[in-house]
DNA sequence: TAGTGGTCTAGACCACGCA
DNA sequence: GCGTGGTCTAGACCACTAG
């Protein structure tokens, strides 16, 4: 019952392969996150092939992080710009000692929320007390590079929920309370992405992160101040330590 | 046609998934490494389902790495005994200052190879002069935690070839060379495993691994004597960081 | 209810490894 | 050449979402 429109097979390669190609391209050149993918249907009939090779070949698609199927809505694409392809060449090494401190970070989140766990454990306070939860994105030479969950107590820093936009959120801390601030504690591992992050971080959802658990105390007096969870993208970044 | 024996459906559930999950309790019960699975023919009659059903069923098991297709020859079994569920409860950490000096270490790899890239320029010898390398294996509470390669010039260190079985390196140099070793230099970065390294620590391939990068010099000369790379289980190591 | 993805069956042929 | 997995087609029905 083979048809196979014109030249299919001249590759040599699976039908399926080539259409997912095809789709990626498409979907890299002409798609937003957020839009939908046609209908398997659709699909089906333009390639010329039943509607179970299209379905391989978006398989192919899903593994990355590109697109999505949503039960009963369509295929919707994620994020057509992920780069699979920095590779270890352009990995930047950020130093241990400057996390944190950098300028060039954008805040995308800002909530009062209440601690719980580790966060109420690490900050020395109260289950259920009130604290700001930041988040902020870090870019390297434009490319996202890794996401910031600060969190401090909200009592003692209401001016940072107003004010603080961009930038260094230390510098910040430094200008406004003449907090000087030291690393206590650091935890290293290595995780899968949750699924914002991996969008944010614009990764694929089965590449590793490297999420780093810190905490940061005032330097004169030693009370508790920020506890930060960073979460960089694990084929973008290599920390180096130096005793 | 849909004749479906017996309960299939019984669950709601997709009846690969169920395939998928008896077919896993079969594996870690009955199979070793290296084992073939039944053809999907004879898998298909057996269940009783199409041999499309099976393939979907095996598909589920290939991406934790229980086991791998081989074209032309079957499914083979991989590693029967991977743990999927240490989870974070059980997360072992490991201080940075102590990694690498631990005892509790099995050398499976111990060979002469010429020193190329990076391995070269962090001893500091000319590529191409013969270094030994060992690979060693380290448990923890009966689980593999990591991998250690060790790099050391061979010229230097001939008795380590010869005599270093178990236990830990560090102590061995110490012992046999009366030699003290400083780290100067740790690169940690996350990674997908490597297929061999996946198998030895009994780990999904699509799981991540934390790697670091170090190299010890000689207290006293400051030369450099080893250059390790460690492959940690993400999902089982935590590395602690204490300035 | 119409449209979408999700699952299952049935059968065919291809590509690979091995004896 | 045989047996294995790999691919593709065809058609059916189910489950979910949304108008």
């Amino acid at each position: 019952m083979t048809r196979s429109v014109v030249g299919w097979r001249a590759g040599g390669r699976a039908v399926y392969t080539q259409i997912a190609e095809m789709l990626e391209r498409e979907i890299r050149e002409r798609y937003e996150p957020g839009q939908m993918l046609p209908s398997e249907a659709e699909l089906a009939e333009r390639f010329g092939v039943n509607r179970h090779t299209v379905r391989r070949a978006v398989e192919a698609l899903i593994g990355p992080g590109l697109v999505e199927r949503v039960h009963g809505k369509g295929t919707v694409v994620l994020n057509p710009a992920i780069d699979y392809a920095i590779g270890s060449a352009t990995r930047f090494t950020e130093t241990l000692h400057s996390q944190g401190r950098s300028t060039a970070s954008r805040v995308f989140r800002k909530l009062v929320i209440p601690a719980v766990g580790g966060v109420a454990r690490r900050l020395n306070l109260e289950d259920g007390t009130a604290v700001l939860f930041i988040e902020t994105l870090r870019e390297v030479e434009g490319q996202p590079f890794c996401i910031i969950s600060h969190f401090l107590p909200a009592s003692r820093f209401s001016e940072v929920k107003d004010h603080y936009e961009q930038g260094s959120l230390h510098g910040f801390l430094k200008e406004h309370y003449a907090l000087s601030l030291r690393r206590t504690e650091s935890l290293i591992s290595a995780v899968l992405p949750e699924r914002d992050d991996a969008l944010r971080l614009r990764m694929a959802r089965n590449a590793p992160v490297l999420r780093v658990k810190s905490l940061n105390v005032d330097t004169a007096t030693g009370e508790p101040v920020e506890y930060a969870v960073t979460r960089f993208r694990g084929d973008a970044a290599q920390l180096s330590i130096r005793p």
